[in-house]
This record gives C-alpha cells, sequence and structure tokens, in this order.
DNA sequence: AGGAAGATCTACT
DNA sequence: GTAGATCTTCCTA
C-alpha cells in the first residue's frame, strides 16, 4: 500500500502508462472515498508527439506539460474533463492519460454523479470517470496527493495488458501508446 | 465572432 | 456497431 510519488511521474510517459494499469485511484470527497482500479492509460509526448497537446510548443492551456511530474493536468474536450498526469524525464515534456478505471468503492456516490444506473457505463472513459469522481478544471496544476484529495496507490496489483493506437487522435506516432487490461469490462470502446 | 476539440449520448440499421 | 447531434471551454495553430 504504497502512494505514488513524484519519482514515479519522473519517467518517460510510455512506461509510466503502463505501470499506471493496476494501480488505484483514490479519490476523497468530504467523508466519502472513491476507488477505481486504472485499466486504460495513453501516453503524450512533447513536440514531436502530434497529438500531444504539446505539439504546438507551449501555450496557456497545455503549459502543465512543462512543469513537474506528478502535477494534475485537465483539460476540457466537447465538454468533458480529461483527468492527465505529467509525466517525463528531465527537461521533457510528456503526460498520460486516465481514459478508463474500474469501480471498486464508493458506487453509489459515482452514479450519483453520473447520473447513470448501469455500472458499466460509470468510469469506461475519461469524460465519464472525471464527472465519477468529481474531477474538474479547478485541480489543473496541482499535485497528486492525500492533501489535494486524490493520490494514486501501488497495491501490487499486476495485470496482462496489450497495446493499441490511441484514440480519436488525427495524427498518431507509429508507436502505440494506448495501453489497457485484458478482459476488462471498464475498458471503453 | 467563429470554430475546433484526445468525447458522449441517443437512436437507429 | 455506427452515425449524427450536441453538450461547453478555450483557442485563433
Amino acid at each position: 500500500m504504497v502512494i505514488l510519488k513524484k519519482d514515479f511521474f519522473k519517467r518517460n510517459p510510455k512506461l509510466v502508462a503502463i505501470e499506471l494499469l493496476g494501480k488505484i485511484l483514490v479519490r476523497k470527497i468530504d467523508e466519502k472515498v472513491l476507488e477505481g482500479m486504472i485499466v486504460e492509460t495513453e501516453a503524450y509526448f512533447g513536440q514531436e508527439d502530434p497529438a500531444s497537446r504539446a505539439y504546438y510548443g507551449k501555450k496557456n492551456y497545455n503549459k502543465e506539460m512543462w512543469e513537474e511530474p506528478g502535477k494534475i493536468f485537465i483539460y476540457n474536450v466537447h465538454n468533458n474533463w480529461m483527468f492527465n498526469i505529467v509525466a517525463h524525464e528531465n527537461g521533457k515534456v510528456g503526460a498520460v492519460l486516465i481514459r478508463a478505471v474500474h469501480p471498486l468503492k464508493g458506487i453509489e456516490e459515482m452514479m450519483r454523479n453520473r447520473g447513470v444506473g448501469d455500472i458499466r457505463n460509470l468510469t469506461n472513459g475519461p469524460g465519464k470517470l472525471a464527472r465519477a469522481f468529481k474531477i474538474g478544471k479547478s485541480f489543473n496544476g496541482k499535485f497528486l496527493s492525500p492533501q489535494t484529495s486524490i493520490y494514486i496507490e501501488d497495491r501490487g496489483i499486476k495485470l496482462t495488458f496489450k497495446s493499441s493506437h490511441r484514440i480519436g487522435v488525427r495524427k498518431d506516432l507509429k508507436e502505440k501508446l494506448r495501453f489497457f487490461v485484458v478482459n476488462d469490462e471498464f475498458v471503453s470502446r
């Protein structure tokens, strides 16, 4: 039961994306605890990556990708908040997008936040999980930690995973940078 | 002011 | 499973 710290994210985003699978996303809201196991991620690099938010250089809306690993990076797409974690080696740029989690605890609360009764539809997409966990723009630029009420735990779970190309992007790199757990019903699509 | 956006929901063939 | 409309936020590449 280890809380992931900055060092974990201070590596190649691809590696971080892979190792994030099976980790537990924990969110505390007042007395309530929400937990979900991460089952789908995508890695994004800096200016060399045409699908990355950082492709056009440092802007107001993406500057977090240049900042310290372990920070939360949030942006909006079609009225959905995307929950990313800054991850890169020293002097580089990058982030990992959490695309889906497997709900473990606080499921009723997630249903309330989402306005949905079907558990399979609760957190199987980036915008959905953000809504279920009540994650919005206000967390942008904050560190993952118990103090900010969002953090990630390692409980030693290891799972088999596969990779594919990233979803929804116009131009992708040759490399496959989406990673997902095999046989988990909460993987998106 | 206009448009694009790494998505989601609904309503179907 | 796929198609089309549409929620809002943030940009002007």
